[in-house]
DNA sequence: AATATATTGTTAACGCTGTTAATATGTCAA
DNA sequence: TTGACATATTAACAGCGTTAACAATATATT
């Protein structure tokens, strides 16, 4: 309301930017190159050809920037398709599609997971996830748990795969190393360095193993719903 | 080895403090006091009566100080009893001992969540997961990947519920406020400020569903473990 | 077309951060 | 007492988010 609202016509020639989407993905771009913790106002602002201080004109302070660009985020997370007849491939494939847009974006899920945005595109992504979970079979009340169950998994997962650094070879030594000399104590006799580098670095795989225990719990509940205890649950 | 090992005996009259471990527990009350980002290098020393560049005496970054705290944190997780005769109620026991300590320190989540520690406390921690997951009936291979969905799980949950602001009360009206704007919108027909300010903020309860989700998950897994297509799963 | 007005940009600076170098202080062994 | 060594202090660096004061420019009005 009280910004260009009525007059968005052809405006400076030379530079041809600024808005606050604009400079979230910049922001985003600057992002995938540094890191997240290579965005530096005044880093953006020189990816933007422009001096620090004119950032703050759109924008209140880090906080929202990065608020900004959560919602871009989440707002990359396509929506189509999902009609097949089973309620669970739809949901499934959503799921992964959410996780598969944090990964597309460096340091995706820390920027997504530091921010309450509550801003559209986030709602939409919720609505989305509501609607495939009632379908999959759950009322309001238990869809909106699932529904935050499946997002604290997906951003924990996420959020761990992303903290490792580059080079995933890189991780599965280095760690894997250091695991090592604690792990040969006999204190640990469920884990060992071999299966670890197995099976710990296959996030794909732990991804799909943790997706279909909760699709489990979710068709559980889906064929309880409607009977008995729908206050309890 | 190369710091004081040989000789630990009385030292410094006045001040009786030091080793990495005071430093973490003093760091670890100054974040319950001021916050993680109130956690400050400065702020520490000076709640130490001492002078900042000690702390680099003891502790080569702040990265490593966060490691420490994470692995003091995961320390203080409650081992014993776990001897139920149903191994799904030490499971889940042992689940709620990990929320609840990532909740009792603040910004827990945030500080253990951000450590890539592999550190004695972490992986004790972890190996009595995995014995109370194996003696559920999953095997190791299984046993990894769902001990790793629920810590996501766990992370995930406890670092949204930790980022609220610090009065509930004013979570849910400032959250629902903002939120009541957006969902107004006929594009939300299964999202309403209702449900939300009902259940959303319940993380007790959402916590306790997400678990019996996984739980059903775990079940399923460990009913079909030593049949077939062990290969895929 | 000329002038007033709001918007967008620049320069300089503030206080704070993690961290390091150079230096002083105290404590123990010979 | 003297030397050695671990520990503490002071001072400073570069970088951060952010703001104030001011210049340039585009838009709206007369």
């Amino acid at each position: 309301m009280t910004e260009n609202d009525s007059a968005p016509k052809r405006r400076r020639r030379k530079k041809e930017k600024l808005s606050v989407r604009q400079i979230a993905e910049a922001a985003l771009s600057l992002v995938n190159r540094d890191g997240l913790d290579g965005l530096t106002m005044r880093a953006l602002a020189d990816a933007m050809d422009v001096q620090a201080p004119v950032i703050y004109r759109h924008v209140a302070d880090k906080r929202q920037l990065l608020d900004e660009m959560a919602d871009a985020i989440v707002a990359a997370v396509p929506l189509g398709g999902l009609d097949d007849e089973d309620a669970y491939v739809n949901l499934a494939e959503f799921v992964r599609r959410l996780r598969r847009t944090l990964l597309r974006y460096r340091d995706g899920a820390r920027i997504v997971g530091g921010s309450y945005s509550a801003k559209h595109s986030t709602l939409r992504g919720a609505e989305t996830l509501m609607e495939l979970l009632v379908k999959a079979g759950l009322d309001r009340d238990r869809a909106l748990w699932a529904m935050t169950t499946l997002l604290s998994f997906i951003l924990g997962e996420t959020l761990e795969q992303q903290g490792l650094p580059d080079e995933p070879g890189e991780a599965t030594a280095t760690i894997t190393a250091s695991l090592g000399e604690v792990l040969a104590s006999p204190d640990f006799s469920h884990l060992d360095t071999e299966l670890m580098a197995r099976r710990f670095f296959d996030f794909d795989g732990r991804f799909e193993f943790g997706l279909s225990l909760m699709l489990a719990g979710v068709r559980e509940q889906a064929a309880g719903t409607g009977r008995e205890r729908t206050d309890h649950a």
